[in-house]
DNA sequence: TCCACGGGCATTTTT
DNA sequence: TGCCCGTGGA
């Protein structure tokens, strides 16, 4: 089908306009559920099939790795015809292409690798140790988050002004971490952005040959960019402004690393001549639940007003549910689950959402207990677990040997008896310019224990074998877990997890058609486990952050209380409330036909019980949109305990001499002191020992 | 070199 | 309450 015509018949009036809109700068807000990707990669599309623009001249740029895939294949489906040739992509994954032909301009060379989170967190307990600063105050992973937030501004060491003698160290703790970095031919997350700023800014000539070949650039999400990303798009529009941003300010929440969607509501004056688009219809959810959350997100002062309307008409009231605590709310999620199921709704079409993953624990019991199938995503990354960072370090190793953090895994892991005095030595060895054979060469020369001697010749050996393998990928793997038995002593969870990298190498390989060791290391320094596909009937559990961007028929966002959601660390500031809204916005308009919210009376935070107010994002909801389920409901699944020769259960009434009536709300059977949780009314919630407390049934 | 124990610490986390 | 990291002994 003809290109115009399918924008003809696809696309509504706004989205058009976005669409074919190409001279110059253009904003689009893409409200919650309007059909933003379908925009976007119509007017990829049209790029390339309408104006006849060729793909190689065009850039997309991406937040995640899925959302990168996703943009690809539905411009493939659109165009039937594939498009290898154009850049979509992460931010990162396109600074990693351009700086293996251009980081030689800044002293590194192309083989460089890539350094995630818990490496850099390890290079700046390093630099803190041989700087000799206590490191009791300066915690490294703290440490870490200021280096990014200064780097997420786009600034460098240097530009770094310390205010009082703590910053003082920070400072010279940074410098020793960029040193460390440079001298390993490491880069971290953010070098990578502004590295590509500062080539494209030092050389002009670099800057001319890529803003020639990127004609157009789109990039999506653009509330989550940061000041480096934004200083990076500034540096590749520096010879034309066709430049194409669409993102939601209202879903905006990575404040906390370092984006600011206010950079999207300057775009305007940012970029002379902006033309804005709103695209405000939106077909996802119905009318309630749109009108809800649109009632809640006016709370916040600072946004761009903006029209959004559902084209579903009416539709369920949002049901509250007060919990007696975490156990009844899951039992009361769980329960509304097994309705759902009777009526014919797929698991898969159901989420719980919740601020903080602490929170999953007592929704799996129950789930577990209820025999309901469910997935969590995220929790522990598939490429945080140790043993996969560990075949990886090989892989890195092989491609720099300079490359000290990996040499560490390596020799670390499987066990052969080379501790960290002799890793040390090859260290040095390598510093001062050998290669990793050499280097192991003239430390068996060196030493004189025959163990240690043994064992590294048999490295050696094994690792110039590698090097030969760089070009299969798949082979040098499987050869490396052979020759270093990593699979022995291997719990069975791991050596699955072992062979699940087999088969994401496979993958990588039918993918990408190449069996290139770089571009693997390349791939795979990027990528996150967000786009695992998993098509079995599952119930999804996980966090308001990672539901961004999806949907699902019905929503249960949990542990609506001040002090959780929203959270106790964002209350001291306006800006962090609005960030919670937004949270609570995005968590909100995840539901297409459904949405029930729920809160606890009473809830056990770190072993201590807490008595938390309902959040305040519950009153905010305008009242028209939503029903009270009232409170408590789970009697059959309650415990009793006998008092006096009474039985007490949860949900009962019982009378106290001096407080007076009240509710049960919990029943405690440990052995020696049994005690009941009571609430009386008026947030007057009191726990009584049952050996001991004046009360009867009443 | 390796393992066991205990103190400190505890949102969210696209890359 | 539970996990992670660092220390100290075998």
């Amino acid at each position: 089908m003809n290109i115009r015509a399918l924008i003809e018949r696809e696309l509504n009036e706004e989205q058009r306009e976005a669409v074919l809109w190409t001279e110059g700068p253009i904003l689009v807000f893409a409200g919650a559920g309007s059909g933003k990707t379908k925009t976007l990669t119509m007017r990829i599309a049209y790029l390339i099939e309408g104006l006849k623009i060729n793909p190689t001249n065009i850039l997309a740029v991406t937040f995640t790795n899925k959302a990168a895939y996703e943009m690809k294949s539905r411009v493939e489906k659109l165009l039937n015809r594939n498009i290898d040739y154009m850049w979509i992509g992460t931010f990162h994954s396109m600074c990693v292409r351009i700086l293996r032909r251009e980081i030689h301009h800044l002293g590194y060379k192309s083989n460089f690798s890539i350094l995630d989170e818990e490496d850099s967190v390890k290079l700046i307990s390093d630099a803190i140790k041989s700087l000799e600063i206590p490191k009791d105050y300066f915690s490294p992973k703290k440490i870490y988050r200021e280096i990014s937030w200064i780097k997420s501004r786009g600034k460098f060491v240097n530009d770094y002004i310390p205010h009082d003698n703590y910053e003082v160290n920070v400072k010279r703790i940074f410098k020793k971490y960029e040193e460390i970095k440079k001298e390993g031919n490491l880069l971290d997350f953010d070098d990578l952005i502004n590295f590509v700023t500062k080539v494209l800014n030092k050389y002009d000539e670099v800057a001319h040959f890529y803003g020639d070949k990127f004609k157009f650039i789109l990039v999506d999400e653009y509330q989550d960019i940061n000041p480096s990303q934004h200083k990076l798009l500034k540096a590749l529009t520096k010879y034309h402004k066709n430049i194409f941003v669409v993102g939601d300010d209202d879903q905006s929440i990575y404040r906390f690393r370092g984006s600011t969607y206010e950079l999207m509501l300057s775009f305007k004056r940012d970029f002379k001549g902006t033309k804005v688009v709103y695209l405000s219809k939106n077909y996802r959810s119905t009318e309630t639940i749109v009108n809800a959350s649109k009632g809640l997100i006016l709370f916040n002062k600072k946004r761009e007003e903006k029209p959004l309307k559902s084209t579903k008409k009416g539709g369920e009231k949002i049901k509250v549910y007060a919990a007696l605590n975490e156990i009844d709310e899951a039992m009361f999620v769980v329960r509304t689950i097994d309705e759902l199921i009777s009526k014919g709704i797929s698991l898969n079409d159901i989420a719980i959402l919740y601020r903080t993953n602490s929170q999953s624990r007592a929704f799996e019991d129950i789930l577990i207990r209820s025999g309901i199938p469910y997935r969590i995503v995220g929790g522990i990354k598939f490429y945080q677990r140790k043993e996969i960072k560990d075949i990886i370090s090989y892989l890195r190793l092989l491609l720099n040997y300079k490359d000290f953090l990996s040499l560490e895994r390596v020799f670390s892991f499987p066990k052969r008896g080379i501790g960290k005095k002799t890793i040390e030595r090859i260290k040095r060895e390598i510093t001062s310019g050998k290669d990793m054979i050499q280097a192991i060469e003239s430390v068996i020369k060196e030493t004189s224990q025959t163990k240690i001697k043994e064992n590294l010749e048999k490295f050696k050996e094994n690792f110039k074998k590698w090097e030969t393998l760089k070009d299969s990928v798949f082979t040098l793997v499987e050869t490396i877990i052979k020759d270093t038995n990593f699979r022995d002593n291997l719990e069975d969870e791991r050596r699955e997890n072992v062979d699940e990298f087999l088969s994401i190498v496979r993958d990588f390989i039918d993918r990408s058609n190449t069996e290139n060791l770089d571009e693997f290391l390349s791939y795979i320094s990027l990528i996150t486990d967000a786009d695992k596909i998993e098509s079995t009937e599952k119930v999804t559990l996980m966090t308001v952050h990672a539901a961004k961007g999806l949907e699902f028929d019905t929503v249960f966002v949990v542990g609506l209380e001040e002090g959780l959601f929203p959270h106790f660390k964002s209350l001291a500031s306006r800006e962090d409330i609005e960030e919670e809204r937004r949270l609570m916005y995005v968590a909100m308009t995840r539901a297409k036909e459904r949405l029930f919210l729920t809160y606890a009376l009473r809830r056990t935070i770190r072993g201590r019980p807490e008595f938390p107010e309902p959040s305040r994002f519950l009153n905010e909801i305008p009242g028209e949109y939503v029903e009270n389920l009232g409170e408590y409901s789970s009697q059959e699944e309650s415990k009793s305990q006998f008092v006096r020769g009474v039985s007490v259960r949860e949900g009962e009434r019982i009378r106290h001499e001096e407080f007076g009536y009240g509710i049960v709300i919990e029943v405690h059977s440990e052995a020696n002191n049994p005690y009941i949780v009571v609430d009386f009314g008026e947030g007057n919630i009191k726990q009584l020992s049952l050996k001991y407390a004046p009360i009867r049934k009443e």
